[in-house]
DNA sequence: ATGCCGTGGAAACCACGA
């Protein structure tokens, strides 16, 4: 079983792109985030066409989330993270795919901080950990997948001293993704790769990526029983270093069936 | 330190991203 997600970037300007990929990576879930595009000009059936279910949700301009899954209907159980009425950006969606409950997500970015945005950022971090924790006394398996807009710690980035003041990395920003893992899920891609440096997002500024100042904003967040169950993982960089790419690059994990 | 690049929406520039 293999999952990924991935920031498109904009789903009409990468879905030549995204099926190319879907095409060679065969993932048999994949998370999508920033389609920046609105409900109804997700383009459904190209997807479906590829072998996909898929729900998704969609918002004029920014944001947009989705769940594919290949020869297989995701089963919708939410399209809004409980606990704020007024927050209408689509940020968040989770799907039953067998036995499985998937979420796609997309945290805030919160820059500039401090200020509004990063104050939505925060109240964001603490709906999505009281929802967390919902899921986790569910005992279901469970996997939070998508762009957490989270430097881990020092080892996610390739200048931390030039990111301090990010919103990616402020320390309580770095506080608030520790104190959501200690509720007992694991970092996937941190397990696979205990000491060495994983990006997953570089910029399209001064030759970010080939000069591989990257970041690891991607995440997966694994239930205990999923975690057991981890087999591998990736990033997929050359998709990354094509023609009209997305500045994250698509990553993957792979779980004993 | 920077919006230098890229996307989308609206309007031929702007917001936003991380």
């Amino acid at each position: 079983m293999k999952i990924a997600t991935y920031n498109v970037n904009g789903i009409t300007a990468r879905l030549p792109s995204l099926l190319r990929w879907l095409e060679e990576s065969r993932p048999d879930i994949a998370c999508l985030q920033e389609l920046k595009a609105p409900q109804e000009r997700f383009p459904e059936a190209a997807i479906r066409d590829a072998g996909y279910g898929l729900v998704w949700h969609g918002q004029k301009g920014w944001n947009g989330v989705a769940i594919l899954a290949r020869e297989f209907d995701p089963v919708e159980r939410r399209r809004v993270l409980p606990g704020d009425p007024e927050d209408l950006h689509s940020r968040y969606i989770e799907a039953a795919v067998g036995d499985m409950v998937v979420a796609s997500l997309y945290l805030p970015n919160g820059n500039p901080a401090p200020g509004p945005k990063f104050d939505y950022k925060l109240r964001w971090f603490d709906r999505l950990m009281l929802h967390a924790a919902e899921l986790l006394a569910s005992d279901a398996p469970v996997v939070l997948a998508g762009d957490y807009n989270v430097i881990p710690t020092d080892l996610d980035v390739y200048a931390p001293e030039r990111w301090l003041d990010d919103a990616l990395f402020r320390p309580e920003v770095r506080e608030a993704y520790r104190r959501l893992v200690a509720q007992g899920w694991v970092d996937a891609i941190r397990a696979m790769y205990p000491d060495q440096r994983v990006y997953t997002f570089w910029k399209y500024l001064r030759n970010a990526f080939e000069r591989d100042a990257g970041l690891r904003i991607d995440h997966f967040l694994l239930s205990a029983s999923l975690a057991t169950r981890l087999t591998g993982a990736g990033v997929d960089r050359d998709v990354r270093a094509r023609e009209k790419a997305s500045d994250h690059a698509p990553v993957w994990i792979t779980l004993a069936d």
